[in-house]
RNA sequence: GAGGGUGUAGCUCAGCUGGUAGAGCAGUGGACUGUGGAUCCACGGGUCGCGGGUUCGAGUCCCGUCACCCUCCCCA
């Protein structure tokens, strides 16, 4: 056993996993592009009351899952638990505001939340965020799902997006009234849990996984039904938008999310295959001005990288390894090789053992090389090299300065 | 924060009702010092997660602790 291990929840990524993990994660940045996104590096910590205000104190995750720390002035800081907080104070803190009429960034990095670990849970994970500030259009709505799709399709991931309206200042109060009134008169068939959440945040009550809530919750009032104009005609047509692009939807009307800041649209893409939520966004039209900024409508969503990469069953080939055998006293004229080939653009592997052909194709087998180039004693006298295709097994002899004949 | 499971060699695991550790694969070396991708042989390597207890004796039983996995809560 190792004297140090890595701390609880925070995982070294190597191997076949760092190769998912990057193959996602640039995936997205590619699709990013395309959308004309900006990135933007975000610190890893903000104070405490960036995440408060924003997420909102009673919610799980500002009462119970944060890293809190105290700076050396006895300031209280805290490990981000997600991006959009931080997007939003570096939005404001920077006048992004004032440079256009509305803007788009993502940020990719680490996020923290201290929760028991489980599959695809760590408390060190990672995701990609996109935001659009200053539009309130739902064709903004539209493009990010379309995007979200977008990056399933390109990883070939199933899953079912679904979405929801949980309406705006005007019109969920009401509604908020209503389903409370409900809930009071199911409360005998709710969960302790949601017996608690009832009061605090009813909303809260309509996606519990317990079998008796879902029954007592099933003939509730929806959202849907009591949106106000605005978000009404925004849902109808973020919908008809959706249709246009062919981006296939499911509507869950008890689609809540974890987060105080949300308004009109929610949204998320849930695995198919493990029925966990890999991404998910939606609407936040009061939170710029709520942390300070003007008055500014936004939407976004996070990705979770870890999440897509448990998903990725296979990875695109890489480019083929040319390993470079050396036997006898030739080392000179292989390194003149070697820096050849990789001039040449090829991925190449120099043997650093010391070992007759044999072994140095046994080595070659381990390090899978797609190509072997032999260079024995003949070789360097003749200036050629010999190319063996380790998959069939075929060589041929090559005049070295000239390379030409390489076979792919 | 609650519940369940697991923890023996680098990896996957065996080890019956307690008598001081084994296999396969990997690794290393070698009959073969210019031809590999499970030919053959040999070899190395383990405080049995950690700490304590019961016992003449514990990998094996008890308690604690840590880590991982799974479920709940919640979430990416």
């Amino acid at each position: 056993m190792a004297e140090f291990q890595s701390v609880r929840g925070f995982h070294d990524i190597l191997g076949e996993d760092l190769k998912k993990f990057r193959y996602v994660s640039d995936s997205i940045r590619n699709l990013l592009k395309l959308y004309n996104f900006e990135e933007i590096l975000l610190p890893v910590v903000e104070y405490l009351e960036v995440f408060q205000r924003s997420i909102g104190e009673i919610t799980d995750i500002v009462q119970k899952e944060m890293f809190v720390f105290q700076d050396r002035k006895g300031r209280w800081l805290a490990l981000r638990p997600e991006g959009t907080a931080g997007a939003v104070r570096a939005y404001i803190q920077n006048k992004l505001y004032a440079l256009k009429p509305y803007t788009k960034l993502f940020y990719e990095g680490p996020m923290f939340r201290y929760e028991r670990p489980q599959a695809g849970r760590y408390r060190q994970f990672h995701q990609i965020g996109a935001e659009v500030f200053g539009i309130q259009d739902p064709q903004v709505d539209a493009e990010m799902i379309d995007l979200v799709y977008q990056i399933l399709l390109k990883l070939g991931i199933p899953a079912t997006i679904e979405i929801n309206s949980i309406g705006c200042k005007v019109c969920r109060p009401a509604y908020r009234e209503a389903l409370s009134e409900y809930l009071e008169k199911v409360a005998g068939h709710l969960c302790h849990v949601c017996i608690d959440r009832k009061d605090k945040n009813p909303l809260r009550v309509l996606d519990c996984k317990v079998e008796t809530c879902k029954s007592a919750v099933k003939d509730a009032p929806k959202m849907v039904d009591y949106l106000c104009q605005e978000c009404r005609e925004h849902y109808d047509t973020l919908k008809s938008y959706l249709d246009k692009l062919s981006v296939p939807y499911r509507e869950n009307h008890h689609l809540v999310r974890g987060l105080d800041y949300y308004t009109k649209t929610v949204f998320e893409a849930v695995s198919d295959e493990l029925g966990i939520t890999l991404i998910a966004g939606g609407r936040y039209d009061y939170l710029v001005e709520e942390l300070g900024g003007p008055p500014t409508p936004a939407m976004g969503f996070a990705v979770g990288i870890e999440r897509l990469s448990m998903l990725i069953k296979d990875l695109p080939k890489e480019e083929p390894l040319y390993m470079v055998l050396p036997f006898g006293d030739v080392m000179d004229y292989a390194l003149e090789v070697v820096k050849k080939l990789r001039e040449m653009g090829k991925r190449v592997e120099l043997s650093y053992k010391k070992a007759g052909l044999k072994k140095q194709l046994e080595l070659a087998n381990k390090f899978k090389a797609d190509f072997v180039v032999i260079i024995g004693e003949d070789e360097k006298k003749e200036r050629r090299i010999t190319l063996k295709d380790m998959r069939t097994g075929k060589q041929e002899s090559i005049n070295f300065p000239e390379l030409v004949h390489e076979t792919v």
